[in-house]
DNA sequence: CAAGCCCTTGAGATCGTTTTCTTGAAGACG
DNA sequence: CGTCTTCAAGAAAACGATCTCAAGGGCTTG
């Protein structure tokens, strides 16, 4: 005979119903209590705050929001791409600085940039109730959140634009920032330099590619566009992708990496390669250990804590009633210069 | 006068009683349908869903929580310390990895190691009806969740194990990983070893100290603790409190830093006194750029991701029913030579 | 052809809370 | 002293769904 595992005893939660047994009170006294205890005697507050503690009541916010006026379940729905990517964590703890003290709770998905994935996303919050969204988002149609606004829910677009509708957004100067970095290569005389980003279908990586063609542009400079690169998984692949730019006959002798975990993989192919000294860099988004490799890196410095904390800022002042015309908030960015995107280039 | 803005219009969503309306069948037969649909003849599915899609009805997940037998919310709480360390989004898209295969969504918190945050998190997700809890704890005393177990909320405790309660739990190897870097530097002639931790109230960083100690008095090694440091603030102390160890008439010969952001602090600070050929180190917790800084950083690898997916696998297991007695899984580690771990000490 | 069964459908109770409405008591005032 | 007001407290409806149960219809079977 082996030893039967003692089974949880699965105790039914108490309800208001039973606090107001033990008090000796009506539901609706508890209720009040419980929300605050405004127009309730002092002496009934005390013996309902009791019971509740004897009996270990804990509020059932399900069933508080399906009835309550307002609706609100305190709780708001962030999409993002990747929440391993350390981008997106600190975009996340903006938001939940903000939202803390609201005491509003953060339901959190990655999409994968997975147009698909990124609806069913919205739709799961949605039929939880969420008072608000905010979105990276990974579509070329947003459209499909109007519904959700329509019922209520606040909408906030963070990283990414909105398209084909109007709503609230907060971004980063993606093409102020490539425009920067690549001027930046540019003044320290490169001719080839060459682009590591994300396909161009994502917002982000479309802009800071036309900051480089455009600074290109206007500095007289033809695009090769064998220099011009998307490794598909970032992670993996980026790394290979620049040795292969770099393994080329005729290699860049700077590179703009456009994206953090993208920059990663090319700082360990150039280190790898040995070519740290010779080719340049600079990377949109600054990345750990940018000033303690050899030479430090030039970054492109993005602040996603702020990219949230504003977004959250922005979601909840539409809960707060604000009806006025939606908003584009743009973030500046800042080039840091480390060395490696103050190299000049070598004569071959 | 100025514009008045659009008011929006706030549509109340549609529910079930006006599908069944439209699609002029009872209230009961639009449930059956958008729970599947078994048992309902296909012409009437057919209309049903029509309705559906003609009015954009959205299923209301709080009622149904509020109403279904199982009371299951289809979510689940996390609780890290700070959702913006990489670590934590490595656990979390770990957890997320596992649940959306089940549909299951994540609600997700920081404590910011404060115990009392920590409680906040797990009443209000408790609160959100939530399925399970995969916390990271803070507490010294974590008996505060059995009651909501005994409503019925499945609990795992990840990367840092519980304290007076019995619950399952996933962690790294800290005590065995800890040894290995320190007999490691013991190994390369390394006598004088200094150690940069969190707090040892923090679980991990006292198992790790601990590790340490035993693996220098195992060697017969006195401990000196003026080599034993803990930074507080951990991004921006670890390098202050770093420079300071290097500072000091006797410095150490070799850094074992224990965490990944103190790591991240310690490998700059040796960098910026030049010093990188001549202290040796090595981190606990893989950092990015590790290979790319010379030489390369040698740490104890651990697996974040997997963290997560074990944690919410078990997690899930008792939601299906598992009642087995708790299980205690601990990952292994993995030293990774990179350079920085081998270098021998400098005679003075 | 009647009885019995299965299957589909709908009516109504119910989940735990908030909210509205009613009631009763106490106090104010002429 | 009677009436009006004010306020606290309780009874009951409601939120949007699920679930139980009963009823009706079609089919099989004796």
């Amino acid at each position: 005979m082996s030893t039967v595992p003692v089974e949880p005893r699965r105790t039914r939660r108490p309800t208001m119903r039973e606090v107001a047994a033990v008090a000796g009170v009506s539901l609706s006294t508890v209720s009040r209590v419980i929300n605050g205890g405004a127009g309730v005697r002092a002496d009934l507050v005390e013996r309902v705050r009791d019971a509740v503690e004897l009996l270990g009541y804990r509020h059932n916010l399900t069933a508080s929001t399906l009835r309550r006026a307002d609706r609100q379940s305190a709780s708001i729905g962030l999409i993002f791409e990747d929440v391993s990517n350390p981008f997106f964590g600190a975009v996340h703890r903006g938001v939940e600085d903000v939202a803390r003290e609201r005491g509003i709770l953060t339901l959190v998905g990655s999409s994968d940039e997975e147009p698909e994935r990124e609806r069913e996303l919205a739709a799961a919050f949605s039929a939880r109730g969420v008072d608000g969204l905010i979105v990276a988002s990974a579509v070329r149609d947003s459209s499909y959140l109007l519904r959700d606004r329509a019922a209520g829910i606040a909408l906030v677009f963070v990283d990414r634009p909105p398209a084909f509708i109007d709503a609230d957004a907060v971004i980063s100067d993606n093409v102020g920032g490539a425009r920067a970095a690549v001027a930046h290569l540019i003044a320290a005389g490169h001719r080839r330099i060459g682009f590591l980003g994300d396909r161009p279908d994502v917002f982000t990586a479309a802009e800071r590619l036309r900051g480089y063609r455009e600074t290109l542009a206007q500095h007289g400079l033809a695009e090769d566009l064998e220099l011009v690169r998307h490794p598909q998984f970032r992670g993996v692949d980026a790394y290979q992708t620049t040795c292969e730019l770099l393994d080329r006959r005729n290699p860049p002798t700077a590179l703009f990496a456009a994206q953090n975990l993208i920059a990663i993989g090319a700082v360990r192919a150039v280190h790898a390669r040995g070519v740290q000294r010779t080719v340049a860099m600079v990377s949109f988004d600054d990345i750990p250990l940018a000033d303690a490799v050899e030479p430090g890196i030039t970054v492109i410095e993005q602040d996603p804590h702020a990219l949230g904390r504003t977004a959250a800022e922005m979601l909840f002042a539409r809960l707060d009633g604000d009806h006025g015309p939606t908003r584009r908030v743009v973030l500046p960015t800042e080039l840091i210069e480390r060395g490696s995107g103050e190299l000049a280039p070598r004569a071959n």
